[in-house]
DNA sequence: AGCCATGAAATAGATAATCTATATCATGAC
DNA sequence: GTCATGATATAGATTATCTATTTCATGGCT
């Protein structure tokens, strides 16, 4: 097989010596290589004249026919080193890609320019095995024996609506949401654990109280922007809409969740350089603390 | 390069063991090997269970790009090496072709039951370099410092004709060729000096007896059997005629040659096996003694 | 005519690649 | 509990590949 790129360098080159230096062996190597090509072949290739060497009908023939073919094999070979080298595969639930990804990739390419990401904004769970996938940030519990899972953050869910939503129902303390309407998400489906904690509305109200339920994150904090309710959220998920008081936090009472958003791999493929890069960017982004909202004007119970 | 006959294998096998079976190697060789290509790519192909393999969306891509392209190169050497091993391209002159060479073929098919001959009549001389020929007769003297030449037999020119055109010229000496049609060939263009040599002819009636001239020594040898006169033919390429009585030799000058039939080849392109039986053959047959003709009924001079 | 550079072949020996042998591990069948 | 299986890891043996050197024939230059 070697004696194949040997054999290649040697018609393109037509010379045993212009050969050697391409490859970078001696000549005398390049010598052997086709001797050994002929025996095997049991067919000359090259006609030896003194101080040159030509092809015959056989080689040409032959040529013809494996040159394309090692190409192929160099260009799939050269494809696959380079493109897996900066190309990562990325994926995450859609609510988290529009709501906290995207609002700091800027920063990742910024941070890391030739790295060619691709993103994939998808609730189904990905399968490692089956999909080209380098990263994913997945929300669950943390345990997979498949994946090795490093933590991005723990989840907390709190409430969040308008002000003039808030104002028109006079929501000054949680009790106050009996006569409310509840937005609830498949992700986090936790009014009634919420309310038994911060409230002190027995549960036959609780579950009196009219409810809509999406089933992505993303589309119950748009109906809470549009004055349609109040949604509880993850806070990682409405940061654009805090910081712009589109949104804003009517009560102080968060609730701690067992799930957090795990950046996640599979256990037996490794990482590629550039795949490294972006999990450690995403553990750092991770690390930065989700500030409270300070021009919120409503007063609120003692912090998480 | 050999690690990816072995990717090859392990792709199809889906088991390093399987595949260790198919290459004659053992199984840790492979394993090394699809490492060494795992480094060398900087992509994980196989996902190792406990005693199983699996291979990744990487490794099913590239094998996709690749396999077409080492099957190709399989194909190819395979082919290059067979079908050159029993292959024997053969070229000869058309005339020598069909009188002396089919012939015998029968012969040669029988000797060598698995020789794939391909036969060429050509006039053209063989260009060993630029066409894809292991073997020729070639009429000429013998001398190219290009070729390894081997005699068949030299040549010689007898006269000869029909019975009845022998007998309606009153065909007893040479001399009576002075009332004959001279059949020429371009090959053998000797009547002037078989005549200085054989007859009593001045040179001016010499050259007033009326000629026909032919580009193929069988149209010539057709002309004569057809009773058009007397053909000067080499006695190789008269035989079937003369066993078969179509054609006699009405005297017994013989005008040896210069010239001869020769086997020649490429003086630096190795023979295969198989076109070395042929020759080997050819050899043998030319050894043969070209028969006198039992049954002619005229007188002749001293044989040659 | 003589000398030198060039590009090939041949060969001995050095180096690198490949393989085997062996031990280990986890799993599944019996 | 035992054994077979199919993988990994590693040390060392074997084979492939390469370098270094010598030789050869040719063509260019002086």
């Amino acid at each position: 097989m070697k004696s194949l790129l040997v054999f290649d360098a040697a018609m393109r080159s037509k010379s045993f010596s212009l050969a050697a230096d391409e490859l970078c062996v001696t000549p005398g190597a390049i010598g052997q290589q086709i001797h050994k090509l002929e025996e095997w072949l049991g067919v000359t290739l090259f006609i030896r004249h003194v101080r040159q060497i030509q092809p015959t009908e056989a080689a040409l023939s032959y040529w013809q026919k494996i040159q394309p073919a090692l190409e192929q094999i160099a260009d799939a070979s050269t494809r696959l080193k380079h493109s897996r080298g900066m190309a990562v595969l990325l994926s995450m639930p859609p609510s988290f890609a529009a709501k906290w990804f995207t609002r700091r990739m800027a920063n990742l390419l910024t941070r890391h320019p030739g790295i060619e990401l691709h993103l994939n904004a998808s609730s189904v769970i990905v399968d490692f095995e089956r999909e080209a996938v380098d990263l994913a940030i997945r929300y669950f519990n943390g345990r997979d024996t498949r994946l090795d899972a490093t933590l991005m953050f723990n989840d907390e869910v709190r409430v969040f609506c308008t002000l003039e939503y808030a104002e028109a129902r006079l929501l000054n303390t949680p009790d106050a949401l009996a006569g409310a309407s509840l937005l609830v998400t498949s992700v986090q489906p936790y009014w009634t654990q919420w309310l038994s904690r911060f409230s002190r509305l027995d549960a036959g109200t609780v579950a009196g109280i009219p409810r809509i339920h999406f089933d992505q994150a993303l589309m119950a904090i748009e109906a809470a922007k549009q004055g349609h309710g109040v949604v509880l959220a993850s806070p990682h998920l409405t940061e654009d809409e805090v910081s712009g008081q589109a949104l804003i936090e009517p009560f102080a009472g968060c609730l701690h969740l067992d799930n957090g958003y795990y950046i996640v791999q599979h256990n037996k493929i490794a990482l590629s350089p550039a795949a490294m890069l972006v999990k450690q960017w995403l553990i750092e982004e991770a690390g930065e603390k989700v500030p409270d909202n300070p021009g919120s004007s409503l007063h609120r119970a003692t912090s998480c």
